[in-house]
Parts: C-alpha cells; structure tokens; sequence
DNA sequence: TTGAAAGCGCTAACAC
DNA sequence: GTGTTAGCGCTTTCAA
C-alpha cells in the first residue's frame, strides 16, 4: 500500500513486481517465484507459502511474462497460421488447437497470412510474441517459404505430408471425402460433371482434383470437365454459369471444390431456371453454416475441423517435448442433404 | 529434466543474439543495438552501420522481443477481444485494426472469447504476449469483468460509449440503421413487423430494439412485436416460424437483428409455402457474404467493419502516446436488395 | 526452510 | 564515434 496500488486504470500505474510481493510477504523475492511456480513442495513451509499467496493476491500481482520468457528462453505461445479468418473452418481449427493448447499451458496467437494468398508477411516479425512453435493451415504454395523462416518446430494441417521442413502433418482425407461425393453422384446416375475447383494452388485442392478424377475415370461412360473459380460465392456462380452454359450436353452435376461455390453455383442454376436438385445436383466440401443457411441444403463434405487443430496442436507439443510426432490423417464423411438426387430423365 | 542451462528444447542451434552480431562486425554490442534501431545517426560512421548491419543478415540475427520488452517495459502489442471468429464481422475489423497496428510498429492478437457469450476466460493469462492495450468489440454485457481487469488501455468498439471505464470508443450507428431498415418498409407499407431480435445481452443489440421500436411507433396504426433468437440459422428459422404462425393476422415483414438471423427467416417462410419477398419481407444487419450467397440476396445494412477495427486502433494509438481519444461514431447504411417489397395486396 | 546472486538479451545513459 | 555499464523482472542454482 506504500505505493500506488496495483489496478489503477491507467497505464501510469506502476506494475506490481514479484519483489513488491516479497516485501509485502516478508519474504525473498526466490521464495515468491518458488511459491507462486509452484515449486516449493519441502522447500519453503506451509505458512509462508500461505502468506506469500495473500500478498500476491492482495497486491494484485501478475508476472511479467516478458521477463520469464527471457528467464526460461521459451514463451509456451505458438502461432496458428490461417490463410483467412472469415473462413469457419479456421475458427475451428483454431478451437480446437487452443483448447489443447491450454491444457497444456500454452497460449495461441492467430496469424491471418494477409489475404490468404500471396506470400504472406513475415508473422515473426507482425506477431510480436516470441513464439515457441507454429502450425499452419492449409496454406497456399507461396505463403509457406515464410512460415519456414523462423526456424521453428513447425506442424502442417491439410498440406502436403511429404513436405521435408515440417516435424509432423495432420491431414484430412480429403481425397476420399471427395471419392464419397463422387461416387455418391456416380451411383445416382450422373455421368456429366464438372468439378468446380478453387484456384487456389495448394495441397488441398490439388489432391480434391485428383480424386474426384480418379473416381469419375473409373465409371465406363462419365465425362468430367473443370471449371476454376476464385474461392468466392461471385466467383463461383460465374464459374458454374460457364459449366452450364458452355458447348455440349449440360452437366448434371456440378462438385465444388467447397460449400462458397457450391452456394454460387446453386445461384447460377437458379437464375438459369434451373432447379437443384432436380435439374442439377450440386454439391460442396465444408459443411459451414452456409451449407445448412442456403435453400436447398447442401449435399457436402464434412471435415472434422476442430479435431484437425487439436490433433496439430498435440502433435506440436510432443514435438516441443522432445517426442516424435508421424503424420495423421483424419476421416471426413460426406453428408448427402436437398442439393443432390438422380439426374433429369432426359439427362 | 533439469536443465539449468540456457536453450534447452528448441532447435539445436542456439539463437543469434546482438552480442554474436557485434563479435562478427567487430564492434560492441551497443553499436549493434544503436545502428538496428536506427538511432545511430551521427553516432555511428556510416561504415561501421554499414558492418553491423551486414553481420546481422548473414547471421540471421533475429532480435529477441522477450528482452526487448522487458527492456522497454512496452510489447508494442495489443490485443484484440472479439466475441467471436466464426462472424465475418470480426474478421474485417480485425483486418481494418491490424492494418492501422502495423503503421504504428505494434502487432495484434486475437482472443475469441469463448463462444462469445459467458465470461471469458482470462485473456491475460490466455495470449501470453504481454500486452500494452486492449480493444474488444461488441461484447456481451457479462463477458466485459474480465476484459476490464487488466488495468489496460481499453478501447471499446460497438459498446456502451457511456461505459466509465474505457479510454475511448467507437461506435456504428445502429439505430440510424435500424431506423433505415424500419423506414424502408414502413415506406413500403409495411404495418405489422416482427424485430427477430438476438438474445444476447450487449449494447449493440439492446439499440437496435429501441431504434426500431422507435421508427416503427412513430407511424400510427403499425404493430411491432418481438421474437428472440440465439444467433443462428436454425434459431433464426424458429424464431421467424412463431412470428409467422403465432396468433393473429400474419405480419408481412420481419426485422433480423443479423444476417444469420435472416437466413433463418427466410428459410422458415419458405417451408410455409410463404414467398420472400412477395409474401413476407425479411431484413438482416451485417451485410456478410452470407448476404448474397443466399436467395433472394437479404436487404440489409451494411455495416464498414473495417473502419470500426482501423478507427479503434487509431483512438488506442492515441491513448498509447498520453493524447486524448473522444468517441466516434462511424455511419452505416442500408442496401436494398431482392428480400424487401411491398406487402401483399391483402396484407 | 530461506536468502543471495547470477544472468537471460536488450536499450540507453554515460564515459571515453 | 564507440565502448562500458546498469538494470528491466524473473527463475534457479548455491550457500546459509
């Protein structure tokens, strides 16, 4: 009390210190830090613990993280590395990853790669935490080279399991979410599709091409075309006008690359006069809100996005702990809801 | 485990610190510290900078912000408190204070308060940077304790400009907006509304129930009643279902307090048989990409999100360098778009 | 059972 | 012009 008490408003106040306790305590300043680190088991007795915690308490004393960081050369902070924020999917992963996080007492700091495409700016230099680990998410080709700089322990989420710069992957099965979807649409009778694909050069979307390829090759009599769409709702109706619109029988089925286009491509029918389902099915990989917001609810894939930064995150801490981390792959499951059914009759 | 020596953990090789620059430069360390904080100007020779700087990039030199920080006693950080990822919303105002943050030289971190509604947990204790300020957006009345306890600048946005205990403020004009939304129809001829109104307990929403209610009273023979909803589609859609069928002649238009909100609206009119907007007008407020993902595309008010972020960034700024901030309020406005139009003849 | 002291990497005041 | 030095607040030996 000698001194302007802790919680004044302004900044002006001055911090109270783990000394300031000490005095209060009537203790050394080492006796705070092994009570208040919980350390003192045998060590310090059981009073003085006690009066050591009131005093704390009582002066409102909170430690500078700064100064432990310096102290113990790590900051239990990791950074998450999202190519975009208004996406849902990265809010959940973010969840999921914060949640394991502070099981383990560590914080995470969300790092939003600007625009989510382009070479991202440097997060160790925009995020001015110290960090001790990063995770990235589905980033683009071009926004990795940065995110390699730190020279962190690094944790990949949907990217390339191959990639040699990172301690460990966790990967959705996205090839076989899109398989589901495919062969779904196959067994109702499509046999003109056109993929609807983000352009978007990453792991991801390349392996959803590849699969959806591979499991519309392998019915006799199919014809897939692909039409690229920058991952907007606009961008997608644009792209599905074009599938519809173009040369050649129409498609009966349109499979986007995720449930934004799937939602533009429901617009591009509809202002064709066409209905979804039954003049075209449609369907999406996500499962946003928007897959259940938009009429009629869309047939989708979902993926398990909370799991996917929980896994990251435990994997990222056995890294930290000296333990090795393999990659995961995670299941994803199509939901088939109003936006597909059999092709027209004459189609 | 214990290890008392430095740089236990992390990738082996020890990190660069400004003392192996000014070894490598042949100069002291001061000097390194002088010339890459470019407060070298007529105290260094251009030459020895010129080393310094040198040494620096071919070793990698990265400074070490934990020290820096406890240093200066400043983490040119502030964190930002949204009540929620998941909403389009934040994530612009993220962007628009994040752009603003970096002019300045300071970083941002995000803490989603957990599920956007309920006490937070402590942010203080959950981003382990340090931090130098605080801005939280549209908090939920019951989740403000905390963000408060910090002894922070508090910059608040979409909050009660009465609040004593913020260095500033900057609002939307909600009711302005609202009032629009209301006028609109009410212009249109609109009698009996429903305001589908968040349950949530926060500033932004309680303004919006009393704007309206005042626009639609001023207009004699107009009826207006309430229907409260969690924010979501199908909370919404139950929501909107009561209005539609409760007892009483039908209103012909209902008020969504936010685009998800709408959506659900919609929907509910549709599984009725009901046409939106030929038989029940429906309005939202955010004006998300939700907005014109769903059909028809939502009249709704269009709120610069990114301006709320970039114009709370500024105000802390100011507090941050001892200037005054006052409260702004920034302007809003209504798009017309496909979900509004005249009642039905007999409505 | 407790205290004294070192030192993490950095900045800035001051000496040379 | 450049180097020396003190010290931010903390954790952790080591000595008492």
């Amino acid at each position: 009390m000698a001194h302007g008490t802790a919680q004044g408003t302004g900044p002006s106040a001055a911090r109270v210190t783990s000394r300031d306790v000490a005095r209060s305590a009537g203790v050394s300043q080492a006796t705070v830090s092994l009570v208040l680190g919980d350390k003192w088991r045998g060590r310090v007795s059981e009073r003085t613990a006690d009066a050591v915690r009131a005093a704390a308490r009582e002066l409102g004393y909170r430690p500078n993280l700064a100064a432990r960081s310096l102290r113990l050369g790590r900051t239990r902070t990791v950074l998450l590395v999202v190519p975009a924020l208004t996406n849902e999917f990265f809010a959940h992963v973010y969840t999921g990853a914060a949640r394991v996080a502070a099981d383990h007492g560590f914080g995470v700091v969300l790092y939003p790669s600007p625009e989510g495409v382009g070479p991202a700016r440097d997060p160790f230099d925009s995020a001015r935490a110290s960090l001790d680990g990063v995770i990235a998410s589905s980033m683009a080709a071009d926004a990795l080279a940065v995110v390699r700089g730190g020279g962190l322990p690094l944790v990949m989420l949907d990217s390339d399991p191959d990639d040699p710069a990172t301690a460990a992957t966790v990967n959705l099965d996205i090839g076989d979410g899109m398989r589901q979807a495919a062969e779904h649409l196959l067994g109702l009778g499509h046999r003109r599709i056109v993929h609807v694909a983000a352009a978007v050069d990453s792991w991801t979307f390349r392996v959803r091409a590849r699969a959806l390829a591979g499991a519309v090759r392998a019915v006799p009599g199919t014809v897939l075309h692909t039409e690229r769409a920058a991952l907007g709702v606009e961008e997608g109706r644009q792209a599905a006008l074009r599938a519809l619109t173009g040369p050649g029988p129409r498609p009966t089925a349109l499979m986007c690359d995720d449930d934004i286009l799937a939602a533009g491509a429901c617009k591009a029918a509809r202002r064709l006069g066409l209905r979804v389902p039954e003049d075209v099915s449609v369907t999406g990989v996500d499962d946003l809100a928007l897959a259940t917001a938009v009429e009629p609810e869309l047939t989708t894939v979902t993926l398990p996005a909370q799991a996917v930064g929980a896994e990251g995150m435990r994997a990222l801490m056995a890294v930290l702990d000296g333990e090795p981390a393999g990659d995961t792959t995670l299941p994803v499951e199509l939901v088939v809801r109003d936006s597909s059914a059999p092709p027209p009759p004459g189609g």
